[in-house]
DNA sequence: CTCTATTGATAATC
DNA sequence: GATTATCAATAGAG
């Protein structure tokens, strides 16, 4: 789209880079709203800018409630009682993702 | 884009909108990867068709990952000190409580 | 699925 | 931010 072809790599000028993120940002929750809408489909959409600021985006209810289904559908029916262990990563960051899972495991016993 | 507009609601014959369906979600997979690239963005896209069939993207590093750091972002800096904090235990001793908590959530879903 | 006609997204520009 | 020339996505048809 537009004036002209655009590679397909990391833009380098910053200007153009903030800008091309904020309308192409722009656009991606636009369709993916539309997507939702037409197709009846829950759609969740994180984007992280490269300085670290957050955007989201989450049709049909919280994008809380969607990582759970997410966890549920990733962590259950595919992979029932499969525990991949990860190597000693830092203790803080292993206890939220244990602490993660407890939430998904006790929605589930709902 | 395409023959003719399209409403912005939900398409209600089931062909047409299967159809449109995979076209769309190719299409926003698509333009997330190509944002993430261009921007250096890191993106999480999760769909759920109606059907509840899930698909997702991930660029840089796993879902599980980028949901962490959405817990992070979410819980972290907006609301800092409203996390209930344990007693200073033993981050081993932790873990293992945890998982040992886990164990008995998994057991009681089967 | 492949193939256009057409719209919609957007890069360049102001 | 708004405008406009172009390209890319896609609705409909085959």
């Amino acid at each position: 789209m537009g004036r002209g072809r655009v590679q397909m790599k990391r833009i380098e000028n910053p200007v153009h880079r903030q800008v091309t993120f904020c309308k192409r940002r722009a656009g991606l929750l636009k369709k993916a709203k539309e997507l939702s809408v037409l197709c009846d489909a829950e759609i969740g959409l994180v984007i992280f800018s490269a300085h670290g600021k957050l955007y989201e985006l989450a049709t049909k209810g919280t994008m809380q409630e969607l990582i759970e289904r997410y966890g549920k559908y990733t962590g259950g029916p595919q992979l029932p009682d499969e525990v991949p262990m990860l190597e000693p990563l830092d203790a803080k960051k292993e206890i939220d993702m244990l602490k993660q899972e407890i939430q998904v495991l006790q929605k589930g016993l709902r």
